[in-house]
Parts: structure tokens; C-alpha cells; sequence
DNA sequence: CATAACTTGTGAAATCATTCACAAGCTCGC
DNA sequence: GCGAGCTTGTGAATGATTTCACAAGTTATG
């Protein structure tokens, strides 16, 4: 398959999002531009991310909205449970562990990490979370598919490389400095403060 | 000024971290290809990046560290303190409202606000939460520069519209759903399951 | 001063992403 | 069954971003 634009991914997820309120709302059917007002894109847009993937719609109808979610979680690979570790149970690290938006759309958080005595032991969610000496050994047998990293900027990077090491394939990183990962491992990273910076410029060059 | 791309802006900002630690490192000057190194992206990049704003660098030698720093926190507007609120004081709004790297880049948390009455009264950090019908008097009283929406998906939209209509310019929205502003408004969205879908659809469709 | 070794700044080229525009297909009403 | 009214899927055009390639400027050395 030809490589596809994080951005169209990106925008595939949100679809499935507007599909399944429709879907709650017992609507059939959806057209490119009803997709298109919610996300905030254009019909083509729509129609363009939808094309790479095959041809899911009616002329003059639009698209069946169950049929279309359906596609839409096969091709992000959403028809399974994902089995995540965080490391960090900070305040970040603790919320994530708690966010309920994960569980809802089957990211389910199987192990909590820290190396800090006075958060070891307690409970978040539904797992305890445990010293970071036991990251390897837990990873080898839980066989998580995500690590979300939720330490400080100072450690992030070796941390990603345990859990890479022990096993894990896709990282998502919290801290506030960017990580490093072998070709195999996909990467991505939420960064608050540079968000906050990229606003901080927005208000002080208003262009337009 | 023409207009700068979003993914210039993310990139000026890690740039001056990294400047930032060298500066600490006590270096003096730095070439575009270290700086390139750091971020993981290339020296014309870097270069591109920073002719749009003007020349900074001395050819043969490098950036002076110093000068450069200062020029990008002129840049990006780090040179004044911004005042953030904060609407949503549950585990993620929490653990916003004491993030260290925020306050660290020159942000200061000065309100937030919820609805829960048993959420209201506690302190995080060095501010009380307070009830989410202060929200208009407050806004108008503290003249916040930045909101952050930490809400759940069916109340985002509204929040933003209060904030927005009570004269905040720029929202960070962390709800898992699209929000709308006016065009005077600036917007960006951080959605964390969001990116864990993306790693999903990474994970299934290997391709390189 | 001349040469070697670097490094910047920047047009031009290449790549990547979005928008346009329209033929083709479907449904409905009569 | 036919025309009117929609809507998709997609090549072509446009627009945006990144990479390339190199002239020009700087430092260091002898």
C-alpha cells in the first residue's frame, strides 16, 4: 500500500468519532460534507482520505454510516484491544492512567510504573502501580503494545529505550523533549509546552 | 510578515530548548546541523526555519547561543509572563494546573474552575479551584491570555464559547472532540486518544 | 596573504498535501 | 422509464513544505 499522510490518519479517527455519535443517533447514512462541517475540512477532503482506502460510498446517497465505521476501525486497527503501560505515575502519568477516553475506544492500561517509594503500591484505575525494576520483567510478560512515557524530560529517553529493549513497539511520549527510537518502533509525541509556545507566537503575530 | 508555517513555529520552539541546554553546557555557538541533530530533522531546515525571521548566524561559524535564544523567545513571545486559566479540574485539568514545564516556559496558572462542588475549594498548586459560574466575572477580573479545556467531549464547546465570549484569545483544547472558535480566536487541540489510534493504525499497517 | 576547512542563507527543484472540477452512478417522483 | 437532483470517486491543478545545491562569508593556519 502507498504511504499514507499522518494528517489523513489523523483525520480517519475523527471520522469514526462523528460516525459513531450518527450512529447513536440512528442516522443511515452520512454524506462526504456532513463528515467534512464536523471535522472542520472540506467534502473533498473527505472523499480524498476515504479514496485511499477503497470506495465506500453510494453515488447520490453517501455512505452507510454502520458500513463505514465498520472500514474505518479495520483500517486503524481498532477491532482489538491494545494493551498499554504507563511509566511515570506523576500527576500526568496518574491521569492518563485514569482517562477514561482510552478504555472507551479499547486502549487498555495494563501496567503503571514509577521508582518513586511513595507511588508504588497504590491504585489507579484498575492496576497498582509498581517499582520500574520490574519494567522489563512485566513487559516480557504482559506483552503490552503501547508505552506511554509520563517521566521527566530528564529520563525519557532512557527509559524509551528499556521498554523498546524489553519488547514494546509504539511509544507515545509525554515528556517535554523529544525521543529517539529504532526504525521498527513508531513514535509519537504530545508535547503541552510547545503547544502553549505555538499559541504564545499565534496571539503575538496575528497575521491571519 | 508572510505567513509561517505551523510546523516552523513547533520547530523554532524545540530549537531554543535545545539552545537552552547548550547555553547551560556553556557553549558559545552552534551550527545548524547540531541543532538539526537534537530534533531530528536537517541543517536547511533548521536554516529555512530561521531565515524567515532574519539572518542570525555567522557563515564559518555557527549561531552565538546566546543571541539566538533570545531571538527565538522574542519570536515565539516567551518574553512576557502569559496568564492561563484552567476549566476542568478533573485528573487531567489537576494535573495541568501543577505542570512544572508550564510555569518553566513563563505560563502561570491564575484560575480553575469546575463545576463539581467537590472539586471546588481544594488548591492545586498555588490556585483554588473555584466554581465554573465564577468563569465570566473571573476572565473579565484576570484577563487571562490562554484557556485550557479539560473537560469531558459534551460540555467542550460550550465551555469555549464562554471562555471565548468572556474575551480569552487563544484555547488549548484537551477535550476529545473538535471544538470551534471565531476567527479572532486562536485554537489548538491536543487529543491524546487520538494519538494512541494513529499508533494503532502505525502498528497494523507496517509499511516503512 | 593565501589556502583549507567550515558554515550560512537562499533560489530552484522536488516532494507532499489539498482543492478543484467533473464524469459517472444512484434515488426519487411522476 | 425518464428526468431532476444529489453525491461519489478521481485525475489534474494548485498550493505548501522540504530538500538540494551552491555562492558567499568567516576563521584558522602557516
Amino acid at each position: 500500500m502507498k504511504h499514507i499522510a499522518e494528517s489523513t490518519v489523523q483525520r480517519l479517527s475523527l471520522y469514526l468519532r462523528f460516525l459513531e455519535e450518527f450512529e447513536a443517533h440512528g442516522h443511515q447514512t452520512i454524506s462526504s460534507g456532513e463528515l467534512a462541517a464536523q471535522g472542520g475540512t472540506t467534502s473533498s477532503q473527505v472523499r480524498k482520505d476515504l479514496s485511499h482506502f477503497g470506495s465506500f460510498g453510494k453515488r447520490g446517497l453517501g455512505y452507510s454510516v454502520g458500513a463505514l465505521s465498520a472500514n474505518l476501525r479495520k483500517i486503524l486497527g481498532l477491532g482489538r484491544q491494545w494493551r498499554v503501560i504507563i511509566i511515570g505515575a506523576g500527576k500526568i502519568g496518574a491521569a492518563l492512567a485514569q482517562y477514561e477516553s482510552f478504555r472507551a475506544r479499547g486502549f487498555k492500561v495494563v501496567g503503571v510504573y514509577d521508582n518513586h517509594p511513595a507511588r508504588t503500591g497504590h491504585t489507579l484505575g484498575d492496576v497498582t502501580v509498581r517499582d520500574q525494576r520490574e519494567l522489563e520483567a512485566d513487559i516480557a510478560k504482559l506483552e503490552p503494545d503501547i508505552a506511554l512515557i509520563a517521566v521527566p524530560a530528564q529520563v525519557a529517553q532512557q527509559l524509551v529505550d528499556r521498554a523498546v529493549k524489553a519488547g514494546v513497539r509504539a511509544i507515545l511520549n509525554f515528556a517535554p523533549v523529544p525521543v529517539h527510537v529504532p526504525e521498527h518502533v513508531v513514535l509519537r509525541s504530545v508535547d503541552m509546552a510547545l503547544e502553549l509556545e505555538v499559541l504564545s507566537y499565534a496571539l503575538v503575530n496575528r497575521d491571519g
